[in-house]
DNA sequence: TAGATTGTTAATCGATTAACAATC
DNA sequence: TAGATTGTTAATCGATTAACAATC
């Protein structure tokens, strides 16, 4: 079957329409219109329609879209009905940060290896995960098949892991590191977290943006 | 003066050319023509020269840009040189994680203030700066005037703060919470950094794209 | 049925790419 | 000077918005 590629400007909005609708879920409401989503969202009813529209017809004229139904179809989406098994590399902050504060099981993701190269971490136990040497990664892969690899070491680790981790059988990364995964690995998706770039983004706007004025 | 205002997508792309500048400068590299920096970056010359001239022409015909001049160009317009007192309210693994993580002088901050309401934690240092209790933001702001917050708290208490905060001449959010800043207060510029939707949408792609079949 | 709201086509807007004269 | 490469205008492409017939 032909299915149409859909832009990374929809992809990108969708996580943001899964999350409004379970708050209006939380809240009580049963059904919303594209109208009232839309002031809720501040984006154009247009627009999300449009969105919508890219994976099928969730809703129904003269009435407006069932939240808990348009929810389901989002998660299932996204894929978060099927939990993809996934490794996490490099224990430092960063990388304690977000193996203690991100709900994987939510996000379509299962957390199962943790790695560091550093000795004295090995063993340490983190959410019911032992931190292992990235000496085994090989063994790991080949046992758990992990579809994911979220990358919290520097850049120069980054370059040294990524041959062997896509040899391995990686699919995605979820790269915090600065080494620009998606050019070296046309096949593989990466989705970037730049925490530099982001901060430095603000700092424009505040000293460029003159709004109010 | 007037003055063009800039899109969003070039703006955006600001960072990751100073990053990709600082690289070629350490490689000892002097001199990028757009053609051989657009191969290396994965994207066209046309659009790095056009996104380059949204501020001036920082090029010589024939020659090419400087890699040193143009960084720091680059820098400046995206302030980098003028370091703007931050503070970072909620220290949990997430905002432990970015107080020590990231390095806010090269990124045009400076960390003045950590705030938590958890009593425990009042008086504890990272980075050399104590945290301090949330009841006493009004106080440290009216003495420090930052310009910028680092919101690491939920959602909750993020809807709590935000008034008081903005009130307090907060000018730019950076924030790691769920709550819409933007739509409540169109004169401020808030940065988002939603964890939770880029995992989802590396989740959209694992399940949908067949690259590479 | 009448009113409301979708799904979808058409129009607009903005961003990216191509082309080329200017010039180092 | 000749070759290279910018700065900038024009053309293309894609995303957003508007409009409206279909239909619940």
């Amino acid at each position: 079957m032909y299915r149409n590629v859909i832009s990374n400007s929809v992809i990108n909005r969708l996580p943001r329409y899964y999350r409004f609708l379970g708050e209006l879920k939380a809240a009580g409401m049963t059904r919303i219109s594209s109208r009232e989503l839309s002031e809720r969202m501040g984006l154009t009813a247009s627009q999300i329609r449009q969105d919508l529209n890219c994976f099928g017809g969730f809703g129904q004229q003269g009435y407006g879209y069932n939240i808990e139904l348009l929810q389901s179809e989002i998660a299932r989406i996204l894929g978060l009905d099927r939990l993809k098994p996934a490794i996490l590399i490099g224990i430092g902050n960063l990388g304690r940060a977000i193996t203690m504060h991100i709900n994987f099981e939510s996000k379509g993701f299962k957390l199962v290896g943790l790695f560091d190269s550093k000795e004295s971490l090995i063993g340490q136990v983190i959410k019911n995960l032992p931190i292992r040497s990235t000496s085994t990664i090989d063994e790991f892969c080949r046992e758990n098949l992990p579809e994911a690899a979220i990358l919290c070491i520097p850049k120069n680790a980054a370059m040294e892991l990524s041959d062997q981790l896509v040899r391995l059988g990686i699919k995605g990364f979820w790269n915090f590191s600065h080494y620009d995964l998606a050019l070296k690995y046309p096949g593989v998706t990466v989705e970037n977290v730049h925490f530099g770039d982001s901060l430095m983004t603000l700092s424009y706007r505040l000293q460029n943006d003159d709004k109010g004025v």
